[in-house]
DNA sequence: CTAAAAATTTAGGCTTACCTAAATTAATAA
DNA sequence: TTATTAATTTAGGTAAGCCTAAATTTTTAG
């Protein structure tokens, strides 16, 4: 059984290899809010049980093995997400930071009643999808706002939860996931967006819109 | 805050406490299944930080600090219990093991989310007191069961939660709490008795009637 | 193609919470 | 009351995960 430590070093891993850059020690120390030199330890010793490859100075990348611990601990994390928001109606921008305990405790009997009382969802509150138990991820096709031309109208899929504070003004907007909107205009200056949610019209920033994903509809 | 390892010496010092005995060293390790020589290392850290008193070879005393902190613990261990049981439909004998690692990392905002959810209970899953928020703690008048007299009709009020086999076994011959039974006969030999369930007779060991805690009806 | 800057690793330390073996104190039995 | 025995503490160690400072390697800019 990995400690607490090795699975939240897993999964951001994990993260930082979808989002396909090259997971360096520094990207790492980052992410984990770690000292560099702390990194390097624990990339050797993970790589010494074989959940990852090492090659020094290069960067890591996950093994199978590595891949499957990861990917566990993040079914938890999500499903986790999701029974907080639906059962004990904690908000949206609260979820991610309890079930950073969480997922490290939930055993799997858990994880497959939670599944059970929640109807087996495939997306987390935030629309990330859940892995499935076999080690299976859906991929969500969407693209981030900030990519979406003048005059598209488009359906929210997914919001970046790594920033409470974004989802709170998300949220405050009047956005949450499925919502409908339309990009008005495209404001070349500073590459802001004027999108239209129902009736209102709201000027968003391309930080913003770049967290937001969407599909055309 | 305190860690884990902290919050479970308290609670276990609280328990034997509870239970009239002096709290020893080797009655601390014997609960925690630790050496006795971690424990008097321990001892002396709960000491410095005025969690207890420790007069060295003669044994240690919560404080007042001590006391709360140990409440504190319970109370989420107990609610937590009871919203595995209840919400999560899991066993009686199962509960604690559970609820053993999430006391831990509950925070007190899910806390309240948890107690409002099944209706603020007074006792847990296995009659148990649930401590108040302000440190009280309301104490259950009951008696074992292996003290009620022949002839006695009673009503189970708590059975000691500290094995799931016995746990097992009790919910098997068809008692849980609030069940009534009577006492038909008490063998002098072994001080085994003979109770009966509804239309049942059974027969229950010393061991077992010690651990069913019951009043009179 | 170098020289400075940036990233990474190594060296040496620290804290928490354990352990075993040895020494000390307390309890008990003759 | 003294000699065993039992309980407790002290001494000396270990493993996990972290840290800072110094060395090393890679990258980048001139
Ligand atoms: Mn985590
Ligand atoms: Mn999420
Ligand atoms: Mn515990
Ligand atoms: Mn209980």
């Amino acid at each position: 059984m990995p400690s607490i430590n090795v699975e939240d070093y897993l999964k951001h891993i994990y993260y930082l290899q979808e989002e396909g850059d090259a997971v360096t020690t520094s990207s790492l120390a980052g992410q984990l809010n770690i000292a560099a030199a702390s990194v390097t330890d624990m990339v050797k010793k993970l790589s010494g049980q074989h959940y990852l490859r090492h090659l020094p100075y290069r960067g890591v990348q996950l093994t199978e093995k590595g891949r499957r611990s990861a990917l566990k601990i993040i079914r938890k994390h999500r499903l986790w997400e999701m029974f907080l928001s639906e059962v004990l109606h904690f908000g949206w921008d609260e979820i991610d930071e309890e079930a950073e305990k969480f997922e490290h405790i939930m055993s799997d009997k858990m994880e497959e009643r939670i599944d059970e009382v929640l109807g087996f969802p495939r997306v987390d509150p935030h629309g990330d999808p859940i892995p499935a138990k076999n080690g299976t991820v859906k991929n969500i096709r969407a693209f981030p706002l900030s990519d979406a031309p003048e005059g598209n109208s488009v359906r929210v899929l997914r919001v970046n939860d790594a920033n409470p504070e974004l989802l709170q003004y998300v949220s405050s907007i009047g956005l949450s996931l499925n919502k409908r909107l339309s990009v008005k205009q495209r404001i070349k200056f500073d590459k802001s967006l004027i999108i239209k949610i129902g009736s209102k019209e709201i000027a968003i920033s391309t930080v913003v819109a770049e967290n937001i994903f969407v599909e055309s509809v």
